[in-house]
DNA sequence: TCTGGGGTCCTAGGACCC
DNA sequence: TCTGGGGTCCTAGGACCC
């Protein structure tokens, strides 16, 4: 059996557990520069706040409901999913982390336990420890856990948090239930071509002929298709080394000038570089890109990347930078009014075995750098950094709601008045 | 005024090899 | 009239996930 654990409404969720005043009151977190919300409590998705939707365009709402608003803060969400995700790791041998919310257990060997009720272990004790509520969905295959955690969720009194699917019967009432949309796997346009021919829920999937899935779905919808039916199709994965690492932003505003562009590009390829050295990778290429606002139509819209290929297998800030910089200055145009940019590294290599090149190899002397820098950021908080990156200024994101990162820095904890 | 960020896998077709 | 067979690698595009 596989059971998928997921965190409920979980930026929402992490805000409250510093700031219980907030318990039973609509919550909604923005993504970065404020823009969209990206959560929502139960009491925000009552009042009917849109998943996605624009923060100035609900404005009015967002008021009329004194709905509490957060700036996302992934130092606070990223270290509550470590500790979530160290509790539950206690309940089975076999797991892997789907994303920064959820988890998948394989149950091997726990023919003789209750599942439900190992299910409300799990919720009690993170509860206990984390204030984080969570979500349990326990079938025989990972698509229908998927299943049975929506259920789960669907109908807390009834379940209270753990639904099992373990008889065929069950699988059948699960999947009847699930409309097509909402199965793991089927997203738009997949829903839009079902949809088409009267498939409406997951069971009606099941029953379609594997040659019409194979040839319409590609092998991924077969797979789907068997793991829906109860056949164990998909396995836990393994974490693997990340293939491309990314960082793109928009900016707070709109940007025209080069030298303005320039600053946030290095800042992005010096941020991206990091992230390279972290997983022990080294890239051969850099993508870069750039583009003017798309919502405002009324501008002229410009939009170009380029792929950069490296001299080297590097993770060199400085040589990731310069690659930037030319790229920059090659799909740069003038008179346009930029709001986005990002950088890419792919064709990643570990950085234990890089092959040497012909004519140009790295010097040396950047790995030792690069790891002295490192060390000097991670205990003074990025003091150091490249002449190509604005100095003086730290954030240059709207935040305007950010609330404290009380479990990773001395200096923003808790304040408890006695 | 204002609209997020970061990933994966599969397939078809082109270029190339012998 | 008639023009082989078998393979790899790479890329762009399309689908999906959170």
């Amino acid at each position: 059996m596989f059971a998928l654990i997921d965190c409920n409404n979980f930026y929402a969720s992490c805000e409250r557990v510093f700031n219980p005043s907030l318990n039973n009151q609509p919550v909604v977190v923005l993504s970065n520069n404020d823009g969209c919300v990206i959560a929502r409590s139960n009491e925000a998705k009552a009042l009917g706040i849109p998943m996605g939707a624009p923060a100035f365009q609900i404005k009015q709402l967002l008021n009329k409901h004194n709905i509490h608003v957060f700036s996302s803060n992934y130092a606070l969400y990223g270290d509550m999913s470590a500790r979530v995700m160290n509790i539950l790791s206690n309940f089975s041998p076999e797991l892997e982390v789907y994303s920064i919310d959820e988890i998948f257990l394989k149950l091997e060997g726990f023919n003789l336990y209750d599942l439900t009720q190992y299910g409300w272990n799990m919720i009690d004790l993170v509860k206990r420890s984390t204030s984080i509520p969570i979500s349990i969905g326990i079938a025989p295959t990972k698509s229908l856990a998927k299943v049975a955690n929506k259920i789960a969720k669907k109908f807390p009194e009834r379940t209270k948090g753990t639904y099992v699917i373990d008889t065929p019967l069950k699988v059948e009432k699960g999947l009847k239930w699930t409309k097509i949309g909402d199965v793991w796997g089927i997203g738009r346009q997949y829903q839009t071509k079902l949809q088409g021919i009267q498939v409406t829920n997951a069971w009606q999937f099941t029953q379609l002929p594997n040659e019409y899935v194979r040839k319409e779905m590609s092998i991924v919808g077969l797979r789907l298709q068997r793991d829906l039916s109860g056949i164990p199709t998909l396995d836990l994965e393994e974490v693997a080394v990340k293939k491309n690492i990314a960082v793109t932003r928009s900016f707070e505003k709109m940007y025209t000038d080069l030298e303005d562009i320039r600053e946030r590009v290095a800042t992005y390829a010096s941020k991206v570089s990091l992230k390279l050295r972290k997983q022990n990778s080294c890239c051969q290429i850099a993508y870069l890109f750039l583009h003017t606002n798309k919502h405002r139509e009324d501008l002229p819209q410009y939009a170009n990347g380029i792929s950069i290929k490296m001299p080297f297998e590097t993770n060199s800030t400085m040589v990731i930078t310069n690659a930037a910089m030319t790229g920059l200055k090659r799909i740069y145009r003038e008179g346009y009014q930029y709001k986005k940019a990002g950088i890419i590294v792919m064709g990643l290599t570990p950085d234990t075995q890089n092959q040497l090149g012909l004519f140009y190899n790295e010097d040396p002397r950047h790995k030792v750098l690069m790891q002295t820098i490192d060390r000097l950021n991670k205990n003074c908080f990025d003091q150091v950094k490249l002449g190509a990156q604005d100095l003086s200024k730290v954030w240059k994101m709207q935040q305007n709601h950010l609330s404290k990162r009380y479990t990773t820095r001395l200096n923003e904890l808790i304040e408890v008045k006695v």
